[in-house]
DNA sequence: TTTACATATTGACAATTCCCGAAATGTATG
DNA sequence: CATACATTTCGGGAATTGTCAATATGTAAA
């Protein structure tokens, strides 16, 4: 498990982007229950879609669809698809890994 | 304690300054001895100068100069003038408190 | 005090980031 | 298929950052 510390650091200088990880880590407590329409239940692991954090970012669409990716390619988020929606929750493998380093190597 | 994690990322979002900062873990390893020219000896406590800093980072001292002001707004350097060098070193204090948070709040 | 040197500040321009609205894409449903 | 909706991608203007050369400041030495 490697990470890219640049990246990361990119994707964690600005405030919303910070939050929405923050928001992430108690779905339950920072959005509305989830996957309320699907016809199929699926296991969304804690993931929320992006409507939901849209709205607690107060930002439009496009901007917070933005700052998921970013956190995604910085190894911050995951993704997973069901129907039109996307769910979105944290990686706690590099969020680890990211402790691990700021601990060891910084 | 506390830290500006914002200030902080935007610090740490730069190679060079990435790599100043893991530079300053071991002056010895890394930069030629130090103070060398200072009337009174002093205990510099593992700081090292700028042009040192610039030499080994290439770039021009105007940009090292900004970036170790950048590092030291965000709390991760400290600062002592001695005669006419500044001589920069790790404040462990911000960076063990950044490991904290990063540990138990991200 | 004149000079020389270390560092900091300023001004400038290119590159990147912020954030939006508009348009495109994917997906389910009538 | 046509529509509606969730999300992504695209294009752009404002703000920030990267980086330098030039200038200013602070300090020691001649």
């Amino acid at each position: 498990m490697d990470i890219d510390m640049i990246e990361i650091s990119k994707a964690l200088s600005n405030e919303t982007r910070l939050n929405i990880l923050k928001w992430l880590k108690s779905p339950e407590e920072n959005f509305p229950p989830q996957g309320g329409c699907l016809s199929e239940p699926v296991d969304l692991k804690g993931g929320v879609c992006v409507s939901s954090i849209q709205a607690k970012a107060n930002l439009s669409p496009s901007t917070v669809s933005n700052y998921l990716d970013t956190l995604q390619r910085a190894g911050l988020l995951l993704s997973e698809r069901h129907g039109k929606w996307t769910y979105y929750r944290r990686n706690e493998e590099t969020i680890k890994a990211l402790a691990k380093f700021v601990k060891k190597e910084l």
